[in-house]
DNA sequence: TTGAAAGCGATACCAG
DNA sequence: CTGGTATCGCTTTCAA
């Protein structure tokens, strides 16, 4: 049996109180003592206050929640996923705070609740999820702090907001492409429909969309294809179930084999883009002459393939994210933090072709 | 103040007991009474269970810690760690168990030992830290499972082992050099030497080196180079402080700019030999002609730029070791995984220049 | 099926 | 400086 505070105090003949001061609070009692408390744990192979013990004694853990999107293992294979998840590692790290990364399972919803519940955490922190997911109803149910980059109406206002105006970010790229004459748009996005395939999403609008990140840049295009008299009937969505480069080429598929085919592609997500492109040149087609293809991230491969596409800072995001869970400000209006974006035009966009 | 367990017993009119198994075991009362139970709960805002106190009592968390090197964040920027930790999400998802990112920091390694001490975990996973670091000892005293990806003279038998023959897949490397005709090389690592300086790390022996990933794979070059008659004394050896592209790039320099300049250089790592390619280009020197270049991960951007390289396994490994972690093997001779490695000769290396 | 009592391992307060 | 006592919130026998 492992050794416990009772079991030092005993060895030395102090009481249970002393032997915790000596691990919390060494300026509580003399130095000799202390050395001998310490020396009498060793012996013992005593290695200090039970974490699990302590934390429920002192309410509070030393680690902070992550809920990302559908499956945990997925955030790892989407680069703008690991740069926020790179700045709230900062952040975590600066506060001595551990990050506990919970076991969401995309198939199995009941379980991502549990995860939720289960979590020793002081507070937690959400990439993007779904706004109807359940696990979201349980945390606001546990009633710790949380930060988020999405807004659901149901939110508290315990919930912190860090992020950026998304519908206004695509609002600058869907002009880009208007200016450029585009009249014939399509737009891939990821998570656009319930469905886990691949193909049109048959969106109504913009509003019918689960994700508060893929619906607010939708709306983005769809007011800036208005302002220039583009009927979001006359826009082609496209669905892919995942952030990835293949079905970004699968899905401009469906796009590019068909007459007449749109003039300009506008992606969610960079990684989706670059798969666009890949499509495009199995076509022969060039990017940005044939068709024109917007991405959003500015994810490192972006820059590499001179995509056009709107920058957003991944890792600040995540970094102010984790600094406004671990250290809250009082003021409520310093709870929402707005960062900027940029639309960065490079190759992949050009005139519409007549 | 929060509702606990006690709250809703009475407000039920139950006790305890009966309002734990509403939650923990729903077999052990009726239907009936538990809808009551978890109503009075809902109205309450009882969010169920608190974690902390439930892990406490059944000794078990429901969390693994991970461990890497130096600072947490730092992990997010090495592809290879980036491909590790999603194989462990893998594992840890499909054990529906939480992954606590320890906040280890570079410069305060009490912190570090702190940061084990306090983590609220079932067991540990270690990625790649020095042998001298304290928190290794730290956890070893916490007498928790380890799987570990390093072997320690001072590892108890509690600790399981996943990874890879490091010394002999440099080895096959080095061979490879050899047989090409190589005789003045170079290796450059990270954490060769204790300063975290770019620059010759002077090394009398792999031996000298606290990582041991680096150490195993200088022993392997070391062993490649002696079967081939190059005595280590004629290798220079140079040390980068991080596992990054720039500093690939100016500890080449120290070896390109000088003369005679080496025939091959080897690279621990991919990150670090991406770097050479481009001190190379920049001299308007051919990888693969004029110099030769090894790496070593067979990271994505190894293939895009046609890198020789050793391939190890990156999500396997993680995966693996979460598993070995979660449900540990009774037979001790399980508790070792080596896992494949193979040289994979693209274009960075060619005949030794005469 | 339900409840009373005994911890899990530690910390906080306050009196000595 | 040191120690007694209450408590953190829950689970788990075991008896009724």
């Amino acid at each position: 049996m492992r050794p416990t505070l009772q079991t030092v105090a005993d060895a030395v003949g102090v009481s249970r109180s002393t032997v915790s001061n000596a691990y919390s609070r060494p300026d509580q009692l003399s130095t000799e003592l202390r050395d001998r408390v310490l020396a009498a744990a060793a012996a013992l192979g005593y290695a200090g206050p039970d974490p699990t013990a302590r934390s429920l004694r002192k309410r509070r853990t030393g680690a902070i929640g992550m809920l990302f999107t559908a499956s945990l293992s997925f955030a790892f294979t989407d680069p703008y996923a690991v740069g926020y998840l790179r700045g709230l590692a900062e952040a975590a790290e600066q506060a001595r705070t551990g990050l506990l990364l919970l076991p969401l399972s995309v198939e199995d919803d009941a379980a991502a609740v549990a995860a939720v519940n289960e979590a020793v955490v002081d507070g937690f922190c959400v990439y993007c999820m779904p706004d109807w997911h359940p696990a979201l109803d349980a945390l606001a149910a546990r009633g710790l702090p949380v930060v988020s980059g999405q807004r659901r109406a149901s939110d508290g206002p315990q919930s912190a907001f860090v992020g950026i105006d998304e519908a206004a970010a695509t609002r600058a790229a869907g002009d880009h492409l208007m200016a450029l004459g585009h009249r014939r748009v399509a737009v891939i996005g990821d998570y656009l429909s319930v469905a886990p395939t691949i193909g049109p999403a048959l969106l109504t609008s913009p509003a019918d969309v689960a994700y508060y990140t893929s619906r607010e840049r939708l709306r983005g295009y769809q007011s800036a294809f208005a302002a220039a008299g583009v009927d979001w009937s006359t826009v082609t969505t496209v669905n892919v179930p995942g952030n990835c480069r293949d079905d970004g080429a699968t899905a401009a598929a469906h796009l590019l084999d068909r007459a007449p085919r749109p003039t300009a592609i506008a992606a969610l997500s960079d990684i989706v883009a670059l798969g666009v492109l890949d499509a495009l040149r199995a076509r022969g087609l060039q990017p940005g002459r044939d068709v024109s293809v917007v991405g959003f991230d500015d994810i490192p491969e972006a820059a590499a393939e001179n995509l056009t596409t709107v920058h957003q800072p991944a890792a600040d995001r995540g970094r102010r994210s984790g600094e406004l869970l671990l250290d809250r400000p009082a003021d409520p209006a310093d709870r929402t933090v707005v960062l900027p974006t940029r639309l960065v035009v490079r190759a992949t966009t050009g005139p519409a072709p007549s």
